[in-house]
DNA sequence: AATATCACG
DNA sequence: GACGTACGTGATATTT
């Protein structure tokens, strides 16, 4: 039937219906896997009790309507639209996808639009059916919509059940609906941020409109009004009224792909609409749905685990864990079978075995999947007959040759390709950035992705580690068999290809099916512990980000780490000598035990500490201290300084050169710290010299490639600004708004010393204090840092305090909310777990400091997350890499040309990165620097 | 395997 | 009243 006269169309405001059923319901959760489903449920009732009520009424056409994504083209006009909107509750996110579905199982049109609310559909459609001669009731208290009642428009409060006509659009604004955008344009609206006129109201608003007609009118004749107050508020803000008008005015003109007639009232398929009843597991409404339709009910299986422990841990019911069971995948057929298994299941937890630990230079040996708990297979690659080793005396060239009963890695390769790129099926690994990069390395962009490593670090942070191991033992009860075993350890360890298939096939499979056995446990718990949106929008999303940086790689230029580190030899050489001299014998100056005895018992310097394992200290502070006494400790502290540049650096880092590629390939462990840092290994990158003269010169080895330039970019005092946030600090932030020197700001303010008249020594003074908050200061701590009296540096604490009391009130706020929970949050919501935060003794001190520092460190980290999951998107078709991230600094590779751009786009996603879930009352801001090398770019 | 030291943010 | 104290990491060399 076409739609016209006598027709009448039913619009339903699918985000009102959705966040009344989520407050009205407690929170409730899908037995059998925890997935949050009270706004679901409540949703399917009042979309069930509302098919019921107009059964036999005169409704032709139907559509439920969402809004879709956080941006429309509001925010284009006025980018604060809708900016203070609180953040949606962690628990209903996974719902709204799942609201969809109910709709859609209803058969019930289910439609919105990118960049659209839905009001703006609703208000489209409202009009083609009004011009057609047709009746709308619009579904909805919002009263945004109520400019469209009127001429056959009305609105239905589903929950009071009350109609609203235009009598009932009078009563609520004062005016008729045609002049209601009009009054909201001056009244303006808290909730969606809309400005309006400061001081106006609705009331006064709608008498405004009435004396001049229009909005327009009324602003072009604004001097005739009588009270002075108003009148200037409606000439100053003319700016900001007329944009308030647009943001409130409904767009009657949405481009929509679909016509009022794909609309019409069909009835529910039952299979479809039970399906999606039983799979959420709604006993009640399943019942009555299908006695409404007259069909039997589904049975729905009582899911909930026997023998789960009292405290609602629920660990699924699973075989137990057996290696002997996996099996041996070594001909196509079998592995075609495995594949079709994953696909159909959905989803297939897969682990791959290599001959190193290091993802650039080792080779696929085999892959293990497990689709099932207690049923996984191995799929061996390329393991060699044979011992190997090179001193084998009976090696010859079938010491190379491959096992038998292996499919041809290629041949492997190509059929797995499809399944481990196919977008529906989920790839369940442990660690997957490893897996993800070994795949890379064969054309496989493996996706979409889970990690367990990464669920447990989500929810567990700074309980325990996330290795595979640990997570085993804790959560399964199980000890995994220890690589050692195959490889035996030290010198006459073998690598992976050489171990027999059968062992292989054993410890591969049981990888996996633990995997997959975590996976299932972990999934319903991220849900609980809130930390689902911090999973899956901050850790899961790095993955391929970090993937590809390391793969990357940076270029280090092996002359000049060779020169520096001989230059580094010859100059320890004659600290050496020297020392020896000094000394009176020749001992070792590496030594900090035989340091000790020198210093403290032969040539008796006062200051000797003995530590508790009886060894003096010998520490850069204490050395420090010796250095007025002797010429010996500062010859020591230089020989230190150049050892350390020459082993750890100019020497090490040339090993990790990658031979094939000619650059250094980090690896960052996401999970490796509890605040939400990464951590840079093999090589670390994230600890190159910067600090000291001589050190820095160390950068001058990390080059770009001929015709490119590196681009370092950082948050300048990033960590500052966010405890200026989250401690409301007013000074501070003024202070960060206005671009000040904020050492400086707070060293005027704490001595009272004019800016103008600033020292160098007191801005350094209070530049201590400021980072001595946020590790969670002390006298103690501040007064070594400072080499200054202890008395005094409380003295500066104590001022600190009284001048920023909003400090004090955080440390204590953020202490007791540690010693409560157990636990503290990031402004994104990642946890921290402080396990230590009650315990008695000196630990306590420890725990409390890192509870403060926490969620600052921990914010930032969040921050330059979200900009790397970023980036490569923004920075998509620039001949531009990311090379490294060290904390706040994000370090570019890009050709000569393109650095500008490059820089600016980058830019722009590092300051708006805390953008749209958090937003800061500071502005961030980034400070970038270019050139040949890194110690020039920084 | 643990400890001391020192490189970074 | 005494004790021990800045937060977060990783690599290296020495010593156990």
């Amino acid at each position: 039937m076409a739609f016209g006269k006598g027709c009448h169309l039913h619009l339903i405001d699918g985000s009102a219906f959705i966040f009344r059923a989520y407050h009205a319901l407690p929170p409730l959760t899908r037995k059998s896997d925890g997935l949050p489903i009270g706004a679901v449920s409540g949703f399917c009732n009042m979309l069930q009790r509302y098919v019921e009520g107009n059964a036999g009424g005169d409704v032709t056409h139907l559509a439920v309507i969402f809004d879709k994504g956080s941006h429309t083209f509001r925010n284009d006009m006025y980018d604060l639209y809708k900016a203070n909107r609180e953040e949606m509750p962690e628990d209903l996110r996974p719902q709204i996808p799942l609201t969809r579905r109910a709709t859609e199982a209803f058969n019930i049109a289910c439609k919105e639009l990118e960049g659209y609310e839905a009001d703006d559909i609703i208000a489209t459609l409202s009009v083609q059916a009004r011009e057609a001669g047709g009746q709308v009731t619009i579904i909805s208290s919002d009263k945004d919509l109520m400019q469209l009642v009127g001429d056959g428009v009305e609105m239905l409060d589903a929950m009071k059940n009350k109609r609203i006509d235009r009598e009932g659009v009078f009563e609520k604004f004062g005016v008729y609906p045609d002049r209601v955008v009009d009054v909201q344009a001056l009244a303006g609206d808290s909730v969606d941020n809309v400005p309006g006129a400061p001081g106006i109201g609705i009331k006064t608003a709608a008498l405004l409109i009435n004396e001049f007609g229009s909005l327009e009118e009324l602003l072009d004749r604004a001097e005739e009004i009588k009270q002075p107050k108003r009148r200037e508020t409606l000439i100053e803000k003319r700016d900001q009224i007329e944009l308030s008008k647009k943001l409130v005015q409904l767009d009657c003109e949405t481009p929509l792909d679909f016509t009022l007639d794909d609309l019409e009232v069909k009835d529910p398929d039952p299979d479809t609409l039970l399906g999606f009843l039983k799979e959420m597991e709604f006993r009640t409404l399943t019942k009555r749905i299908s006695d409404a339709l007259g069909v039997e009910a589904p049975v729905i299986p009582d899911t909930t685990p026997e023998g789960a422990d009292p405290g609602g841990e629920d660990a699924p019911e699973m075989p137990a864990i057996d290696p002997e069971k996996y099996e041996c995948v070594s001909d196509m057929a079998a592995l075609e079978r495995w594949i079709a298994k994953a696909h159909d299941r959905g989803w297939v937890a897969v682990d791959t075995e290599t001959t190193g630990l290091n993802e650039m230079t080792a080779d696929l040996v085999g892959i293990s999947l497990c689709v099932e708990a207690g049923e996984a297979c191995y799929v061996p690659l390329t393991h060699k007959t044979g011992k190997g080793g090179d001193d084998d005396l009976f090696a010859d060239k079938d010491q190379d040759a491959l096992a038998e009963g292996q499919i041809p890695l290629d041949d492997a390769l190509a059929a797995l390709k499809p399944l481990l790129e196919d977008p529906s099926v989920m790839k369940i690994g442990q660690n997957m950035k490893y897996d993800a990069k070994i795949f890379a390395r064969n054309g496989i962009a493996i996706a979409p992705i889970d990690d367990t490593m990464l669920m447990s670090y989500a929810m567990n942070a700074g309980q325990h580690g996330h290795g595979m191991d640990t997570l085993a033992e804790r959560y399964l009860s199980h000890t995994p068999i220890p690589i050692k075993d195959l490889l035996g350890s030290g010198k006459s360890m073998i690598t992976f290809d050489r171990v027999p298939i059968a062992d292989a096939v054993k410890y591969a499979g049981e990888d996996a099916d633990i995997t997959l056995r975590l996976w299932q446990l972990f999934k319903p718990q991220l849900h609980r512990a809130r930390v689902t949106r911090v999973y899956e929008s901050m850790e899961r999303p790095l993955v391929p980000v970090l993937a590809e940086m390391e793969m990357a790689g940076i270029k280090v230029d092996r002359n000049t780490l060779s020169r520096m580190s001989s230059a580094f030899a010859q100059k320890m050489a004659g600290l050496e000598a020297e020392i020896h001299e000094l000394a009176g014998e020749t001992f070792n100056v590496g030594s900090p035990k035989q340091l000790g005895e020198i210093l403290f018992d032969k040539m008796s310097l006062e200051g000797g500490k003995k530590g508790k394992t009886g060894a003096y200290a010998t520490g850069a502070d204490v050395l420090e201290d010796l250095a007025t006494e002797h010429e010996l400790p500062r010859r020591v502290l230089d020989w230190r300084q150049l050892s350390k540049l020459k082993s750890t650096y100019t020497d090490a880092l040339q090993e990790h050169i990658n031979k094939d590629t000619g650059r250094v390939h980090t690896s960052y462990v996401i999970s490796g710290a509890a605040t939400g840092r990464l951590a840079s290994t093999d090589p670390n990158l994230q600890n190159i010299p910067v600090r000291s003269e001589e050190g820095r010169r160390i950068r001058e080895a990390f080059v770009a490639e001929t015709g490119k330039v590196l681009v370092s970019l950082d948050y300048s005092q990033i960590e500052l600004r966010i405890l200026a946030h989250v401690a409301g600090i007013d000074a501070l932030k003024s202070a960060f708004r206005d671009g000040q020197d904020i050492h400086a700001m707070t060293a005027s303010e704490m001595f009272n010393v004019p800016m103008e008249d600033m020292t160098p020594d007191v801005r350094r003074q209070a530049k201590a204090i400021n980072f001595g908050v946020i590790y969670g200061i002390s006298g103690f701590g501040l007064a070594r840092n400072l080499r200054i009296p202890r008395s005094e540096a409380q003295g500066f604490i104590d001022r600190y305090f009284e001048r920023f009391p909003g400090i004090k009130d955080y440390m204590d706020d953020t202490v007791e909310f540690a010693r409560k929970h157990n636990r503290v949050e990031t402004l994104f919501g990642r946890v921290i777990h402080t396990p230590e935060i009650n315990a008695k003794g000196p630990r306590a001190g420890f725990a409390k400091r890192a509870a403060i520092n926490a969620p600052i460190q921990g914010t930032a980290a969040d921050i330059i997350r979200r900009a790397m999951i970023r980036m490569p998107d923004a920075i998509r078709g620039m001949p531009a890499k990311m090379l490294l991230q060290v904390h706040d600094e994000l370090l570019f590779e890009v050709e000569e040309d393109g650095v500008d751009a490059l820089i600016a786009a980058a830019r722009d996603v590092m300051e708006g990165a805390a953008d749209p879930v958090v937003k800061l009352d500071v502005p961030l801001v980034v400070d970038a620097g270019q050139g040949a090398n890194w110690a020039a770019a920084h």
